[in-house]
DNA sequence: TTCCTTTTTTGACAATTGTCAAAAGAAAGA
DNA sequence: TCTTTCTTTTGACAATTGTCAAAAAAGGAA
């Protein structure tokens, strides 16, 4: 619990007050490799601090594939967002690529926290926009950069992933297929 | 003002004495057809609440090419979310394409209101919610949908913008060449 | 209207990336 | 260790998209 109230407090300081609610608040989850967090369909009834491992978010589109939209890492924030924001059933699963030790909350919980709490609230709002920006710097390398460019921009921002992830997933989180990664990668 | 009051209620009520202050805190601006709300290198101080008219977000990029990544409409907030944030200048110039009037608030006074008033910044934390909903959406579009796919995503969802702004901006902001999309619209 | 500017379309060709199939390599279990 | 399975690489070819240049069309101003 220590490294989540090490990441909070990067992001912005809360009371102790605050800080043992949402203590008291939050379950300590341990899923081993290859196991499922959230699947498609269902509502995702909780956000998860991701204290050891490593997951990905994933969804089937329509031809049967898979594709990979993010990882998660230590010290990050897990949740189907869409899910669990607007409480209806995702498309989304989350699984565990690692054995992973995660603490999680429930929205409900969350939300009586929010009510009595104003600075757990101010926290969500400021770690939500950090979030934010972090997404849109991924859609504009989307938009505007070719495959090697993400890959390169990858290799530089988070070389941890190229470690502990698949080719072939790290090349549907980039947008491009195995294929052309591999041969990317052979020619850098 | 009526606009973003109607607007806000459909996020999140507010309190009367919340958007009492609120409304003080506002500056209605007008601005003329291809003007600036913001420009590249300067520190974004303001939120905005587009009532009328339609703007651009764009930046110039290595080539010297405009990169356009989003359009507001009414009823958007619009700011250079990443400088707004993190008071930091920003690569990313704000552009008005037809006249257009604005409601601003500066990072000051709203977060001032967020001390005085927990139910404003809770409505600030869903709308930031609904927004990373979209750009999920978006980013999800860029990642593994064609050019073509993309294209007629925008007719069924924003069939709007297809009216309102030049087809050199679409493109951009679909992350094609003009060329190609011209040539898909051709073909539909 | 007429001229001038901006936007859009078209053609020819090149570069990038995808798909399918097979081979090579690496990891995991018996 | 030896299989078995999963992951990565390679080849051949096709499809998509980009670039450059020019023409056509549309919009604005006098």
């Amino acid at each position: 619990m220590n490294a989540l109230h090490h990441c909070i407090s990067q992001y912005h300081p809360i009371s102790v007050e605050a800080w043992e609610a949402l203590s008291k608040a939050l379950t300590r989850v341990e899923v081993p490799k290859n196991s499922f967090l959230v699947k498609e369909g269902m509502v995702c009834n909780k956000l998860y601090f991701l204290e050891q491992g490593c997951l990905r978010g994933y969804y089937n589109n329509l031809d049967g594939k898979e594709v990979t939209y993010w990882f998660g890492f230590e010290n990050n924030f897990i949740t189907s967002f869409y899910s669990f924001i607007s409480r209806k059933p995702g498309i989304e699963n989350i699984q565990t690529l690692e054995d992973s030790t995660l603490w999680g909350i429930s929205f409900e919980a969350l939300n009586q926290l929010f009510d009595q709490h104003h600075d757990l609230e101010r926290l969500v709002r400021i770690i939500n926009e950090q979030y934010y920006i972090r997404l849109e710097e991924r859609l504009m390398a989307m938009q505007f950069k070719t495959a090697r460019e993400r890959y390169e921009q990858l290799l530089e921002t988070s070389p941890h992933i190229l470690q502990r992830i698949p080719l072939g997933q790290i090349a549907s989180y980039l947008g491009i297929s195995q294929e052309t990664l591999s041969r990317i990668r052979s020619q850098v």
